[in-house]
Order: C-alpha cells, then structure tokens, then sequence
DNA sequence: TAATTATCTGAATACTTGTTCAACTGTATT
DNA sequence: AATACAGTTGAACAAGTATTCAGATAATTA
C-alpha cells in the first residue's frame, strides 16, 4: 500500500466530506513541513545530541559547564569519571567534533572548555525540567 | 598511578609554588563540580538527548514542532520518513518514553504531539547555531 | 460477525558505539 | 640524551541500537 492512501483516507476523515483540493492542500502543507525539517542543520544537530547523549561525554560537558567559563584540564575531569584516561579522550575528540567544546594547548597539559552552545543546550535542558 | 597525583602535579603546576591547603581548596572545588552534575537529572537528559540524537527520530520531532500546537497523525508522518509504520511507531515509543512527545487516541488514529520541553531544546539548537 | 485498517509489539539481525589495551607523539625534567 | 609525563590514536571486541519481519490488537466498516 501506498502511504498517501492511508494519508488520504485520513484527510478525507478529518474533514468529513471534502474536495481534492482541499486533500491537495493538506499534502501540501506536510510537504512544507518536511521541507522546514531541512532548513536546520539536521547532521549538526545530530551529531551534537548523539554525543551528549551518553553518560561519560554529557558529564564532561556538565562539568566544564559549571565551570562557568573557566576551561579544565583533562587531569581534572579525569578524577570524576569512571573510565580509562583513552576513553576520556575518544569522548573529548567527539564533542570537539560535534561543537561542543574547544580544546587549547597549555605546556604538557590540555584545557578544555564548553562552547556557547554547549551552554546553551544545556540551560535548556536545565529550564525546561519542569514544564 | 592514582589520578590525584596528577591532579596535584597539575594544581602544583598551575600555582607556582602553593600550599597543600591550596592544593585541598582545589580538590573541594572540583568535588563541588561534580556534585552540580548530580544536581541535573542525568538519566533523564541523556535518554531525552539520546532519543533526539537520531534522525529519525530528529526528524519526527521536528515536523510536530514545525507543526506548531497542532498534533499530527502516524499516517501522516510516515510518507516523510524512508522507514517502515514499525520503525516509527518504535521511534515514538522511545519518544514517549523520553517525555518529547506525547500521544493521544482519535478513534482508529494516533495523534502525536511535541512537548513543551522537546520544543525548548530545538529552540535552543536553532538559536544557538551562528554562536 | 468477518474483514479491513492503523498502529503496536517482540524477536531477530545487521549495524553502530563505547571502552579498553597497547603503542605513539609531544613536552618537560633530570 | 634519557626518562617521565600528559594525552592521543587505532585496532579489537563487547555491548547497545535501529530497523525489519511477522504476528497481535483495537477500532471501524461491510
């Protein structure tokens, strides 16, 4: 079965009796839809969500986030994680990669700080708890 | 080696030539931290950011947002998604499950709805993507 | 009541991901 | 120079996940 004879029969449904223009429409705007769907940087966002979203780097990102803007060393996260030091730097090369955090060179050790979108994500998340 | 060696290598590093009750305030901080992590409700965020970390998913998400208040049907999300009826129905059981969505029966029809908190965090990810 | 429709569920499976281990790079110390 | 240290990288493997298929369920229609 073709899934826009399902749509139809729903449509159809939805406005009790109704013309083919009216069906054209509704069609139309589920097209619109999808078409807004494109507009934000889907492979971003899913790059950025799939990498929070998993305990050891969405605790990394709290972490440098309470930090407010002060950036931390990976022997400072180290301590609160449960993981190998490799397992920390696989998850740090991922939220770089995802725009989450930043990294900079600092002698022998390297500081980590979130991005303003990391925060942003995050004081979402924190605000909308409640609704 | 125990990790708070290289922890107080670091803080001694970073001070210059400090007291160990500097070395000791640092540390508390640090736990302090680690404590504001707990404050958040980790599972339940990394669950939402892990369902939304899909495309499916994503994209499911997307369109009931870019839907405003209204609520959409199976049927109608499906002609927009490369995926079987099966696929999405499990995809907006996690959904469920993850508090982005919402369901609600219409005689033989399912309608679905975005949460207020799944549309904080897309607007918080289109909001924050030029930063 | 039987057939149809819309969606869901569980099992199976192919695919992806997270962690570790071992080896490596670059920096600092001796 | 040699050693130690901080962190990274890639391969390997276990564990988790996404999709499909087949069959179930619940509402609607014939």
């Amino acid at each position: 079965m073709s899934s826009t004879e399902r749509l139809q029969r729903y449509v159809a449904d939805e406005c009790g009796s109704c013309t083919d223009k009216d069906l054209a429409d509704r069609l139309a705007e589920l097209e619109e839809l999808n078409e807004s769907i494109g507009g934000s940087d889907l492979e971003t966002d899913i790059e950025l969500l799939s990498a929070l979203g998993n305990e050891t780097r969405y605790k990394i990102v709290r972490m440098l986030h309470a930090a407010d803007d002060d950036e931390l060393c990976v022997c400072e996260l180290s301590p609160l994680l449960d993981v190998s030091d490799s397992a920390i730097s696989h998850a740090l090369s991922q939220l770089t990669d995802a725009g989450l955090v930043t990294r900079r060179k600092e002698g022998k050790w390297r500081m980590y700080r979130a991005t303003p979108r990391a925060s942003a994500v995050l004081v979402a998340l924190d605000g909308s708890r409640s609704l």
